[in-house]
Parts: structure tokens; C-alpha cells; sequence
DNA sequence: TCAACGAAAAATGAATGCAAAACGGAGCCA
DNA sequence: TGGCTCCGTTTTGCATTCATTTTTCGTTGA
């Protein structure tokens, strides 16, 4: 085992193998053998297979019975209703969120955005991806609900692994388009027009929905951005 | 163990356990020891011990490291969030389903309102708990989502001991105002207007959240209805 | 040649065993 | 009486073991 924390070791080895799917290490659909894992990561299978049964009630992976775990192979159809849910999720926050951001965190917010503008005018695609997670997550944390960020957590990180499939190649039109939404995000929540917002960010998500079924499609080679 | 399917030992205790928390069967905050629970199923440790790890991994049990596991307690605060996140799936869920619901399946949906209005003026409360049910999860089914009712049933199980908990006394006042709302609620959907059916079914469930506020604060002594 | 069969090997599902941590209560002291 | 410590018991976390299923692969026979 790599970390060395005070959890569990079942905490551990769900972390550690959540963020390995997350990072996309492990070729989807290809079958992961317990003993392999346990030799990795250095433990016995009880807790290896506690693990996955929580990350299979999670979405992660698929637990065929007596013919072990896979990564969950994701059709263009699952993509959907994936980033479908979170539209849901993150439209309620954004509503939620304008009803209780301070000014405080509207400033910041601004000012985040700011940063992430000059990041795509200098064309920094890393800043600017960081940036833009980091927004997301200030409006999710205005909205004042820590259920609602782990739902949200939760549902992100099963398509995550596509944005790291793709090797984050730049298309230029989804980039500026992704900016311009951005921009009315921010127009939204300081107008803190809840109904406005939530329009926006379904509308922002299920383009980056159409990204990530590109690159689906493309299955790693490269298409797609993921913003 | 009751269930008897084809399915392994481990899904059978973890859907026993979820419905046997569900419905209330266990005392909020106790401890349950898994020597009694083992010997109440008929399994061994290993099983059980997984399926208290995914129960705790939605958020139905609360596992404290070295001291068993624990039905987890809601908070009023907590039960708002869950309600919260309820809200944003349903709405998103009533969004989409204005998209996608064929005239024949709004038909449907009419007829059981119908019936379900029949069922309040009759003061049936047990078949118009059921055909409530019933409605919304036509909606959910509208939506063509299969990951945002798999969402939406998790969160709602998290929240449905509450209603259990209430021994379904009828509080007239809330109870009529539910129907006023279901009759907006077919309306909307019967125009299609998305937005407009959003706003309502946050409404609607934001007044459910309050009464199961109440319930939780009158801790079973019977007050809310959670229609 | 190749499809079908079958036994050996390997993987999974579940039970048991063992060490460490938490619990509980008797005894002790203020 | 009330609170503290100490020690035996219970419970938990994890490793190991056993039973069953699947997979692999060599063999056979058409």
C-alpha cells in the first residue's frame, strides 16, 4: 500500500483504487484479477474485495458473478444519462447556490474567473482546466450543501476517467465556446438568477457531455476536450 | 436469510439489510454487533461485512472504525440536504421526461391522478400513498434515464425511513395542499413546460422535507405525513 | 484439421482463525 | 458516593483456508 494514513485499510484500498479507475490505468472491461491487486497493493482479499463491491455500488466497476471485476465500460448511452445527472445535480446547486452566495464569494468567484480568462488567452490549458474545476466547485460549495457535493463528486468521477482518456488535445472551437458559456455563468450567479444559472450550467454540461462521447467514440485517440 | 434468489450471498444481505433500514426495523444510532445480525441471517461474517460497507458507502450506516456499525442518524440539517439533492433529480428528471413523454404515457399519468384524487376524497391515504408513488416514478421513467432514477431511488431510500418512522397520521392541511400541487404538476406536464414542472416538484418536495423535518424532530410520536 | 471432451490449474465466494482494539465490571481510592 | 485503574471478555479488522466455479489446455476421435 502506497499511503500510510490513519483509515482503514478498506478506506485505503477504495481511495487508492478509485482514483487508479478515475486516472484510467486499467483498460476498461478488461477482467482484474484479486490476486494481482492484493500483490500490488499489498493486502490480503477481504479487504481488496470489500473495496470493490463499494466501488461496483458506485458505478465503477462491474461485479460478474464468479467471473470477477472490470472497469465499467461506459456505451455512448450510459455517457449521457451519466452527465444528464449531473446537469441535474449541478443546475440545483447553481439555483441553491444564488440564493445563498455571499458577496464574498461571488468576489472570488470573479475573481477565479478572471485567472481562467487570461489562462485561455494565453492559451494555458492546464491553469485553465484547474481554474475551471475550481469555479464548479465554489459554486457547488455556495449552494451550502455537503450532500449535494458528494452526489455530485460521485457522479463526476465516473466520467472522469474519459476526460483522462483523452490526452486533453485542444479543440479551439469547444474551448472559446466553454469560455463564452463561462462567461454567462458568472452573468448569472451575480444577477443571482437562480433559474438563469441552472438553464446555463445544464446547457454547459451536456456540451461537455458531447465532448466526452467523442472521445468515447474515438476510444483514446485523442478527440474531444472535455471542458 | 429470507430471499432465496440465485443472486450471491452478499447482494442478498446487502438488499435485505437496505429494506430491513428502510423500514425502520433498527434502532437510529444503535449499535448493531455483526455476531447478531450474522446469526440472524444465516452468513457468515464476510458477507455481511461487506454489505455493511456498501450500506455505509450510500450513506444508510454510519461505520466507526473499531466500533461496528451503526444505522446513521439524520440530522435536520442532514435530512434538508438529502431532500435537496431529492429535489434537483426530480426537477431535472421533469425537465427531461417534458422532452421525451409520449401522449400515451401522459395519458397514463392522468389516469392514475384520477385515481389518486378519488383516493383523497375518499380519504383512502394507503391507495393515494401508492398511486403518489406511482405518478412519480412514471415521471422518472419519462425522463429515459436509468442512472437518474437509480439516483433518485438511493436518495429516497435515505430519507423514506423518516416516513416510516411517521406512523402516517393525516395531517389535512398538508395532505390537500399535496393534491393542489399534483394537480400543477400534471399540468405542466401535460403542457410540456419544463421549467414550470421543475419549479413545482422542487416545491413539492421541499414541503415533503418539511414535514419529514417534523417527523424527525417529533422523533416517531407521529406527527407529518411525507406525501 | 478441428471440434468436443475432460482433467488440471486458477480464480472466486464464503467460512474460519488470529491479533489488536474496544467494552465492561470488579476493585480501589479519594 | 463517585470516579479511576486494571484485567478478562467481547468485538472488530484482516489474513488465511476451504469449497465451488470458471478457465485453460492437452487429448481424443471424427
Amino acid at each position: 500500500m502506497v499511503s500510510e494514513s490513519a483509515a482503514s485499510l478498506h478506506d485505503e484500498v477504495v481511495a487508492f483504487l478509485r482514483r487508479y479507475i478515475i486516472e484510467d490505468n486499467l483498460a476498461e472491461g478488461e477482467r482484474i484479477p484479486e490476486k494481482i491487486l492484493c500483490e500490488q497493493l499489498g493486502v490480503s482479499r477481504t479487504p481488496l474485495r470489500e473495496a470493490l463491491k463499494v466501488l461496483a455500488s458506485e458505478g465503477l466497476v462491474d461485479l460478474l458473478p464468479n467471473r470477477g471485476a472490470r472497469v465499467r465500460s461506459l456505451r455512448p448511452e450510459d455517457i449521457r444519462e451519466l452527465f444528464e445527472v449531473l446537469a441535474g445535480l449541478e443546475a440545483h446547486a447553481g439555483r441553491l447556490a444564488c440564493q445563498r452566495i455571499t458577496d464574498e464569494q461571488i468576489a472570488a468567484v470573479e475573481a477565479l474567473h478572471l485567472e481562467m480568462y487570461s489562462a485561455f488567452i494565453s492559451r494555458d490549458m492546464t491553469a485553465y482546466f484547474g481554474l475551471n474545476q475550481r469555479i464548479h466547485r465554489m459554486i457547488l460549495d455556495a449552494a451550502g450543501n455537503k450532500a449535494l457535493e458528494l452526489a455530485h463528486q460521485n457522479y463526476a468521477s465516473r466520467v472522469q476517467r474519459l476526460r483522462f482518456h483523452a490526452n486533453r488535445t485542444k479543440e479551439w472551437d469547444r474551448w472559446s465556446q466553454a469560455m463564452r458559456e463561462h462567461e454567462l455563468i458568472l452573468a448569472a450567479l451575480v444577477e443571482r438568477d437562480g433559474h438563469r444559472l441552472a438553464e446555463i450550467l445544464v446547457e454547459h454540461l451536456m456540451n461537455k457531455c458531447a465532448a466526452a462521447m467523442d472521445v468515447g467514440r474515438m476510444a483514446g485517440k485523442g478527440a474531444g476536450s472535455g471542458m
